[in-house]
DNA sequence: CATCTAATTAGAAATCAATCTAATTAGATA
DNA sequence: TATCTAATTAGATTGATTTCTAATTAGATG
């Protein structure tokens, strides 16, 4: 995983002394002594930090006799400062789009297609932060609508009807009927008030949809 | 200063499990319990970190009965992310900037108002990653540009014809012209093939320009 | 009102981080 | 080679941070 990587780099600008570093470096490349001066810090602490923006590929250095010269790395600091915003982009409908890309890199026609309807109808039926508007009343769009909101449960693991209420609530108040619909198509069966997912094999396929 | 706020923000950021809470929030709202559930650890430790995205504005909640559900707050997401950018890009004229604000403290109207043409000339000529878009032709503003250049150099220190070239390729290509305008113009002197920039005294100045 | 659940607080343990002083290394140069 | 300066390493100190358990608070509800 990057998610280190991208620590790294937000825990290197956590941190007042070294933000101070890199307003200086904005204004042209300078060397540790200079650093230390205008901070008030004595060079080791420099040393300190310079490793950690290093790391974090925020400055990069050239040296020139003794002197070691840092440079802000201005095109590494652009491109990962929105390195979280890709991050939670692709975390979010992520499954779907994800799945989008993936089958048109494939070439694969008819999964690419299909991916990107059912794209479309997730786009259109939740709201920006996860709320699903209201209940599709076509069916074919339902079940797009169900799949999706089901991929939030793991397989295997058994919910009480409670955890289940809640579950959908993060989606949408009417989680009564929306519980009774996962059932009805299949998505999870119950027993003895404890639900389960079942297995995709099972669930309403694009086959149904025809 | 908002220097705070900044760090606050990226601190924020700089915890893999604040990021794996995020990436989760990405696909909607969720309460505690099942942040911790999903993460794999107590609900106290939800609260602490919930506590520091709050903080820096990252997310917020909502009570719902007992449960109160966190949300990503995207638009600060997006436009703390920029921060660091911006930073950097006033601290770069920044120099300028702080000019021209500290004497108009003072009070001081005939340096106010230079300090503000400076400015106002340092914006046209450069670009905001600090490239010189080109030398300019009238004399009063390439004396400007030039003293603005010259300020990352420091006094009493020996340059190489090479370290100068270099120096000056981080603005301008075309590093021979400049340097020539330098010496020309009294920024700096040249004896044997080394350059020591002249005392500020010497440069050319504002009442060379009427 | 008794009880349930979710959340928070308090407090402790362990780890990590910032900074300093003192000692050392590494180039440059007289 | 002796010496200078810049940088780094080592090691200590102090302070923050993460995470836990146990206890507590605060709504909701039977």
């Amino acid at each position: 995983m990057q998610l280190d990587k991208l620590v790294t780099f937000y825990k290197a600008l956590g941190d007042p002394t070294r933000v101070r570093i890199l307003a200086i470096l904005a204004n042209g490349p300078l060397h540790g002594q200079a650093l230390a001066g205008k901070l008030g810090v004595t060079p080791p602490t420099i040393t300190h930090h310079m490793a950690k923006l290093r790391e974090a590929g925020i400055v990069y250095e050239r040296r020139d006799k003794n002197t070691i010269y840092f440079y802000l790395h201005e095109a590494n600091m652009k491109r990962q400062s929105q390195a979280i915003l890709n991050v939670l982009e692709r975390a979010k409908v992520g499954s779907e789009e994800g799945l989008f890309a993936q089958a048109e890199e494939n070439n694969d026609q008819r999964r690419a297609q299909m991916a990107a309807e059912h794209l479309h109808v997730i786009k259109s039926f939740f709201t920006p932060d996860g709320k699903l508007k209201q209940i599709p009343s076509q069916r074919k769009k339902k079940l797009i609508v169900f799949e999706y909101m089901v991929r939030g449960l793991k397989h295997g693991r058994k919910y009480k009807e409670q955890e289940i209420n809640d579950y959908i609530r993060q989606f949408h108040e009417d989680y009564a009927t929306i519980r009774r619909e996962f059932v009805m198509n299949h998505y999870m069966y119950r027993e003895d008030g404890i639900y389960e997912l079942n297995p995709e094999e099972m669930w309403a396929k694009a086959e149904d949809l025809r």
